[in-house]
DNA sequence: CTAAGGTGCAACCCTGTGGTTGCAGTAACC
DNA sequence: GGTTACTGCAACCACAGGGTTGCACCTTAG
């Protein structure tokens, strides 16, 4: 099982801003600049962030002339929940059914 | 939405060590003095990261005596998965299935 | 009662990392 | 071509937190 790649999405997830960048990256793509433009934190504290985010293999990066846009790509995410639902299927029905749900 | 309990959840699993334990502690339930027998870490250490899962909610303590045994308390999983299936859901149709799959 | 083993608390390093500023590079618009 | 605007890199600061040691406390075993 891609055990450490659950561990690489889960420490991109503990971070609050980066929470929210995935959010707001899921409403629609933005470039880094324009993701700082509405948030108290520098364009280069987003740049970390987003970079995290990309090594995690949640966001992909897509050049477009002098700007970069970043768009999500939440395959990894099925790796965590397979993650869980291992952990804790064994005491959660619900959990027991993500498992099933998680077929090829 | 219970977005800051998903927060919490990440950032408990965001640790190596402390998913470890989860699993470990998965297998059967154990006191803090039996894990860190198995562990390279010292037992103080592994009260603190036991301290941590406890306070996202993912561990249940009972004192049984002179020791304290810890067992898995999954719940809060389906919080952190709620979170996940709902920034993924839209482009990845397996985790647009957890979402469903999560109801009552 | 005394000794032993387990827990809890506190103080203390030290690395990781979220945040900043500053500057260089480079593509686009006039 | 020159200016403007976005990206990328590097140095630096400050705090959180993972780890340690040491000691006090308390419950069980002999």
């Amino acid at each position: 099982m891609s055990d450490d790649r659950a561990g690489a999405v889960f420490g991109a997830l503990a971070d609050p801003m980066r929470r929210q960048l995935l959010t707001q990256l899921a409403a629609h793509p933005a470039t880094a600049t324009e993701l700082a433009g509405g948030l108290p934190i520098s364009r280069q504290a987003v740049a970390k962030h987003l970079n995290s985010l990309l090594e995690a293999g949640l966001l992909e990066r897509e050049r477009a002339g002098r700007d970069v846009r970043y768009r999500v790509t939440p395959e990894p995410l099925s790796d965590a929940v397979s993650w869980m639902a291992e952990v804790g299927g064994q005491w959660d029905e619900r959990l027991a059914r993500l498992s099933r749900s998680l077929g090829p």
